[in-house]
DNA sequence: CGGTAAGTTGAAGATTTTCAAGTTCGGTGG
DNA sequence: CCACCGAACTTGAAAATCTTCAACTTACCG
């Protein structure tokens, strides 16, 4: 997806969140990232552990299942889904992470990841060393409360897509999903009205509990109602106000 | 709510988990919970600020959603469920909790529960106020890595409940459920064949996902199979080998 | 002992899945 | 630059599972 990819080179730039040499402090999404309720000064010293590595391509692994759980990780650009196996050998997909979202923090149950981590398109991130983080943590209680609320919120958001799943229909779900990307990305300064999937349907309908072919049904019926304008994976929302509806369950 | 208020009174009787005077340092399930881990000065640590108090009744709240949060609890006797309101009102259960669980943690993401806990049957809970456990795990940095990991492992559990409802059949839900009541019950030195269910049938289908219906006729062919005996309430797991096979999927 | 809540069972209905056939897109090589 | 190939997606029709509606039985509580 045509987000960022500045691959650093040229003198920093602060206004682009892709570029290795953003410092937290600096960084645009600090705003919805770890850094939220810091002080300056706390933000530096986490600052100070934070890695930043070059750019992922689409379908490179962050982790794997099984893999040590060493750090956990923000988005910088980019995207990114999560996945379990079932016990049948399936993947279910748990998680599509956005700029600013913390991933990886299924790792600290057993010091071993239970989900993998893959990139949906060219993506950066942010490394945060896990037992840096705790050790700093101890000295910066806001950090501490910080990343205890982070695991909330990914708990509070697993419980609502499980009511989603198990309550809604096809189309309810299928508009959520759509209200959900539209939010995050209003949170992010972008349009809330048109934007790019970076999943494909098959990842959707896997996220969602649904099919490909009835995930692909309700697009073209979401389409047709004149709720959204879908041009392959680029979604125009129409009419906000009906897709809520649709939504609403 | 009826938290704390710890009657006290008798001798101490170190063998009972009900009793209110047991410490976390004597409590049998002291390997479950909280306190794994950590060393016996550190248990003595957290002992001193959890709050004992007297049983709930079936159907009593624990907290409720939109409570400010305070403290997490653990499970002392009895069980709990906790649900959340969908968009549209209705009660999502969100899990069942046993002795030695822990809940509450879906209040640490904006200082208010999103989830309303009730007691299923008569229990008894060991309160832990969360900002004197956040101060003393900053001094105890196992119980700070005890408290991540149980919120992963909350996660973990919600990934988990979710694959089950996206990617299975009512039969396995229903078998995988009595499974991993069957695992809970034997880590507790209970018989993982014969037990009592302390959920209704409604709460049951509401939590995998499925009508009372679905879930009463799971039960009638599970048990026509003689997979299981079902006599109510109490189950009786009479072909677990068979039973792992219908929950596989 | 009666009344209400909880659970069971049957039959019809509905949504979603499965199976199948196309279509479109995107990349690759000629 | 175009043609070709596979992957992704779309659409239709049949099949399946689950839900809904309904009637009935059983259990629980005062």
């Amino acid at each position: 997806m045509p987000k960022s990819l500045s691959l650093s080179k040229k003198k920093p730039d602060v206004t682009c969140h892709s570029n290795p040499n953003v410092s937290c402090a600096d960084c645009r999404l600090n705003t919805l990232c770890l850094p939220i309720s810091l002080h300056i000064e706390e933000i530096d010293i986490l600052d100070s552990i934070v890695k930043r590595g070059r750019p992922l391509q689409r379908s490179n692994y962050l982790f794997r299942a099984n893999d040590e759980f060493k750090s956990v990780y923000a988005v910088r650009s980019g995207s990114f889904k999560t996945y379990t196996l079932s016990a049948s050998g399936e993947e279910q997909i748990t998680g599509f992470y956005l700029p600013g979202e913390i991933l990886g923090m299924d790792g600290l149950n057993n010091d071993f990841h239970s989900n993998s981590a893959v990139a949906l398109e060219t993506s950066a991130i942010c490394e945060i060393p896990f037992t840096r983080m705790e050790e700093i943590s101890l000295t910066i209680p806001a950090l501490q409360r910080r990343f205890f609320q982070l695991m909330s919120k990914e708990i509070a958001g697993d419980q609502q897509l499980l009511s989603l799943i198990s309550r809604n229909t096809a189309d309810e779900r299928i508009a959520s999903f759509l209200l959900s990307i539209s939010a995050r990305n209003h949170q992010r300064q972008l349009s809330p009205t048109s934007f790019n999937l970076s999943m494909s349907r098959t990842e959707l309908a896997n996220y969602l509990g649904l099919t490909i072919e009835t995930t692909s049904r309700v697009f073209s019926r979401l389409n047709k109602k004149g709720l959204i304008k879908v041009d392959k994976k680029q979604i125009e929302i129409i009419d906000m106000d009906n897709l809520r509806k649709s939504a609403a369950a």
